[in-house]
DNA sequence: AAACTGTTTTTTATGGAATAAAATCCAACG
DNA sequence: CGTTGGATTTTATTCCATAAAAAACAGTTT
């Protein structure tokens, strides 16, 4: 069955709507919440029936109104019930390769993960089918998919590519007009870094992010959907990357954040060579300390999940 | 239910096989025709236990015979029962998309497509989940997928990084070794464009297999999941654009087959400047090609297929 | 008429079951 | 002892059913 994430979701988000608006205010028109909470106006309609229920809404049609009374006594669905299935897989399989230490070859199960992440198969093999595209699994027809594992040559496989396009980008953004409003972005950009580095001690997780959406201004200089595509590839990586390798954690975010105001100034200057420059020792550094972390995973030993042997049929 | 396409192959497989012994041979051991025949040994006995039944070989166990006599009777299976479901729905979709010229935007109704290729919904969304990494279809969650279209912009996009890719590539081959078993490898590949453009008249329609061999001889100077990839895409969009776009096939062909003598010419003088004239002179005439071809599909009327519009939910 | 809500239809997401194919185990043969 | 074939177990593929969500349709109200 279909879960009601979406339902959940929308539900809490609009108790954050409602806590916003004084006591007996009209509510706003289903058309305007449908949009406002990202779904249909079916499931809006099933999120007021929902609030009415709970007292926090009351009326009917086109006359309903927010209760402030019941506010307060109303729970929220529990963020777990409001994750979609697709990235619920996600994260656990993240978190099983990296937590279980899964070594480079090892089978993959579709009934064991099914089992192991607590949904039917078809889930599973739906997250591997997308998944392909991120170069850490293989299929073998038939007979399953095998984990490629997360290898210094996939550290280099990665950055190679990552270097050309990252490059191709900046040289892009370079070229932009000095009207282009992705100059002023840049600039708000700069300003956050600058923010974050200053409270860094506290906030270095929150780099990440930021990380993440640097990358993309310099990217959407010019529209590429096969780089925009690989470019979610590296955010996943990074993105369960940071979150499990806590070790310098804090330190590696401060030298990432200090090259990217050098990438930053480069890029103001709009000369090329300046930029490259900037641009080669910022990846290089994310590079070592990507294959750092592949080949520290390697040595370890470990290595729990399915461990079928891996070759061609017969 | 499991369809038995595989079974179906090896079957016919099979059958040519035993079509090379004598009467009165023995059969290989299980294991071997397994290895030849690249399935299981469960496969491997359906196909002898088949083949017993219609009197082909005769025997148990480990004497099993060819009965010469039982041969010529035996009707292989229809070529379409040997081909998996997912090559049928690729083929379809591929073809629906030309022959249909469905419009760029087109949303894409998984249901139609299932009624309309004889396949379970389910196999429709496996299709669409790995297909969208070629760019072509973009995923609405909860809402179905939208056909992107063979856009200008997407030959564009296609081809900025088709060059960065194989311009790399070609660099990594002429730095390659003398000793390299590559250079004899492209010699042959030399040999071979020559033999097919001087029966180009009859055999231009052999290309597409060779263009792709070549190229991908090329990669390999320097393999990289990423770029093997996206190799894949470049060999689908051109395995069914020519299959399509019969206008002027043998002229492109035969251009196309010049540029390649060229190009090889040029790796052989190990000389990069030539290397690279060679190399971006026959990308551009590529992309000439593709462009001036999804143009044309867009002038063109038409876009029968399914045709809500697409937006986002609210 | 435009924007709204009530109702119905269509479509997608997900679990489950049945079968083909692969993998494994085991005894017998050479 | 290594290889072969027979029997059994495990796993992947595929279809189907059902609930959630979106979309379309049809009146109402302002």
């Amino acid at each position: 069955m279909k879960t009601d994430t979406v339902f959940k979701r929308a539900f809490n988000d609009a108790l954050g709507l409602i806590a916003r608006l004084p006591d007996g205010a009209p509510l706003p028109s289903e058309n305007r919440l449908g949009a406002e909470l990202r779904v249909s106006r079916t499931t809006v309609r099933k999120v007021l029936t929902a609030l009415a229920e709970r007292g926090v809404v009351s009326g009917e049609g086109r006359r309903r109104l927010v209760r402030a009374a019941g506010r307060a006594a109303v729970e929220p669905f529990p963020e777990v019930e409001t994750v979609p299935m697709a990235a619920h897989v996600e994260r656990s399989f993240m978190e099983w390769t990296l937590r279980d230490d899964v070594r480079p070859g090892t089978a993959i199960n579709e009934r064991e993960l099914a089992r192991r992440f607590g949904v039917a198969t078809t889930g599973i093999r739906e997250f591997l089918n997308r998944f392909q595209r991120f170069g850490l699994i293989e299929k073998r027809p038939n007979a399953g998919w095998v984990f490629k594992g997360f290898t210094p040559s996939f550290a280099l496989e990665l950055f190679e590519i990552r270097e050309m396009f990252e490059l191709r980008s900046a040289r892009a953004f370079a070229g932009l007009p000095a009207e282009s409003p992705k100059w002023r972005q840049l600039g708000e950009l700069r300003q956050e870094h600058l923010d974050l580095l200053g409270d860094v001690d506290r906030r270095y997780h929150d780099f990440s992010d930021l990380d993440s959406r640097y990358h993309r201004l310099i990217n959407s200089a010019a529209p590429n959907r096969f780089i925009d595509s690989f470019f979610d590839v590296i955010t996943l990586i990074f993105h369960y990357h940071y979150q499990w390798r806590k070790h310098d954690e804090r330190e590696r975010a401060a030298v990432a954040i200090r090259e990217h105001l050098t990438y930053i100034e480069a890029l103001f200057t709009r000369n090329i060579a300046i930029i490259e420059l900037a641009c080669r020792a910022h990846l290089a550094t994310a590079r070592e300390t990507l294959i750092r972390s592949t080949a520290r995973e390697k040595a370890f030993g470990g290595g729990s999940g399915t461990a079928r042997a891996a070759g061609g049929p017969a």
